[in-house]
DNA sequence: ATCCCGAGGG
DNA sequence: CCCTCTGGAT
């Protein structure tokens, strides 16, 4: 791999001050809502996640109640988030496997939780990390995925080479903080269709910078 | 590589 | 109309 320690160091440094409370967007109470918020963030906005938990979470209170939800009810609470027929059936299941498999608690590992329909590293390194303070790894969703390329931070398109070039560049401390921050620019600065290259605070550091150079 | 799938933005 | 949104399973 490419030696740009001392490139990430400079952008890092920037964005944390660009940001300084990557505060998590998701709304939940508890680490089973917060694994089935991450379950239905799959392909769907943070914000769109939060209207429909809202209700959700009111109608089933714990594990046993979703484990034991009616399919259909189910299906129409999270229908607006997109792929709720397997988003539903994942929750359900996952829920029956907790209470089946772990004694209704939601796992505390990797290796445990990969065992939950609906659950695979990116919403794993999530639970563990804000549901437990485990920070095992580095959650690699679609923004961490793309801005992760597009500052040359990586050269890898595979979710769990870029997590190694991204742990190998930061400080485990960081770990948490640099996903949620790489999230929210590019939400705010560099989303996928349009980015506004001209207003990026660390465009200067950027080799996909668009800028017109004057 | 392909499918799942509705909502919102340009 | 088109593309994208805090992915995962086959």
């Amino acid at each position: 791999m490419i030696d740009n320690t001392y490139n990430f160091n400079r952008i890092w440094s920037i964005l944390q001050k660009e940001y300084p409370h990557p505060d998590p967007a998701l709304h939940y109470n508890n680490v089973l809502e917060l694994l089935v918020a991450t379950i239905l963030s799959a392909q769907c906005t943070d914000a769109h996640v939060n209207k429909v938990t809202e209700s959700l979470f009111r109608k089933y209170r714990n594990v046993e109640e979703f484990a034991g939800a009616d399919p259909d009810e189910l299906e129409k609470e999270v229908y607006s988030t997109g792929f709720y027929r397997n988003k539903a059936k994942n929750i359900r299941k996952s829920s029956q496997i907790i209470i089946s498999d772990f004694n209704s608690r939601v796992p505390d590992t990797m290796e445990d939780l990969l065992t939950l329909p609906g659950v695979a590293r990116k919403t794993a390194n999530i639970v563990l990390a804000r549901g437990y303070g485990v920070m095992g790894g580095i959650a690699v969703d679609t923004h961490v995925k793309r801005l992760s390329k597009r500052l040359g931070l990586t050269e890898h398109t595979d979710p769990v080479k870029i997590e190694r070039d991204l742990m190998a560049l930061s400080r485990q401390e960081d770990w948490e903080d640099l996903s949620m921050t790489l999230i929210l620019h590019g939400r705010r600065v560099c989303p996928a269709r349009r980015p506004r290259c001209t207003e990026c605070m660390v465009n200067e550091l950027c080799p996909s910078n668009s800028n017109e150079s004057s």
